[in-house]
DNA sequence: GCTGAGCGT
């Protein structure tokens, strides 16, 4: 008669696969090119560690780690282009979660940055209308 | 022997 268990209706043992399912590239996965932004690593990390582990996945074409803006501090985050999108994918994938230095890296595809003015408008050269007919 | 989110001239 006397259940040792209460059938409550949570059980204490069910373990919930909570964890992040934001993998699936219909967020925010649009990568443009293959630019990858990099950051989470060590303060300490150089181009040429970032671009040594991702070439290890691919051939990469562009490295560059920036620095903080306001205090100052060692390069935290970089952006890592790629020859190819497969390849960059495969090395975001791959050292995506890894730990550089000691410290986790944490990689994602970069923002199209437009280094050029965001608005083209390249000069408008109807001025005259075309039919610039003065009766 | 520092401090840990974010997207570059």
């Amino acid at each position: 008669m006397d259940r040792t268990r209460a059938l409550t209706a949570q059980n204490p043992n069910q373990t919930f696969s909570l964890r992040r399912f934001c993998s699936p590239p219909m967020s925010c996965s649009s990568p443009s090119n293959s630019k990858l932004f990099v950051g989470g690593m060590s303060w300490s990390v150089d181009e040429k560690s970032l671009k040594d582990a991702f070439s290890s996945f691919g051939e990469v074409t562009e490295v560059k780690i920036l620095n903080d803006k306001a205090i100052g501090r060692s390069s935290g985050f970089g952006f890592v282009c790629f020859t190819n999108q497969p390849e960059a994918t495969s090395a975001k994938d791959a050292i995506d979660g890894k730990a550089l230095l000691g410290q986790p890296l944490r990689i994602s595809y970069a923002l199209e940055k437009v280094r050029d003015a965001p608005v083209v408008v390249h000069r408008l050269s109807s001025i005259g209308n075309g039919t610039s007919l003065k009766q």
